[in-house]
DNA sequence: CCCTTGATTGTTTCC
DNA sequence: GGAAACAATCAAGGG
């Protein structure tokens, strides 16, 4: 069951990702960035079938559809939006792998970038 | 040991 | 180009 853990989960006010102009606040330093959400696929589908029978929404309204009728959906229609979200999971493994093997490596001469 | 939190992903429209 | 509602997610660290 889908615990969710405590309510305590409140998504981040804004997506301001402080930049900061003197020391760079990374914590990891070439995060691997995350999989894809189901929702992201299933949005990618969506987005022409929603401006479709929406072509007078905009921003708020598309987006307040889009996540209505993914409720909608059951999980057999979520199920293959669903499953291209686990292959970008698996490539988000691989990028996790190379991250962390590379991070264990004791630079192996690459260059890495650094600044950018 | 378990839970919490944070970071991330993509879409839309608009200036 | 970035901003926010929409939802998922999931991986790692902290207590």
């Amino acid at each position: 069951m889908p615990k969710e853990t405590t309510k305590t989960t409140k998504r981040r006010a804004a997506t301001k990702q402080d930049k900061a102009p003197k020391a760079k606040g990374k914590k990891d330093p070439k995060a691997p960035k995350r999989a894809l959400s189901a929702y992201m696929f299933f949005s990618q589908d969506w987005r022409e079938r929603i401006k479709a029978e929406n072509p007078d929404a905009g921003f708020g309204e598309i987006g307040k559809l889009l996540g209505a009728k993914w409720k909608e959906l059951d999980d057999d229609e979520k199920k293959p939006y669903l499953d291209q979200a686990a292959a970008d999971k698996a490539r988000a493994e691989e990028e996790k792998s190379a991250y962390d093997g590379k991070k264990a490596d004791s630079g192996s001469g690459d260059g890495d970038d650094d600044d950018e």
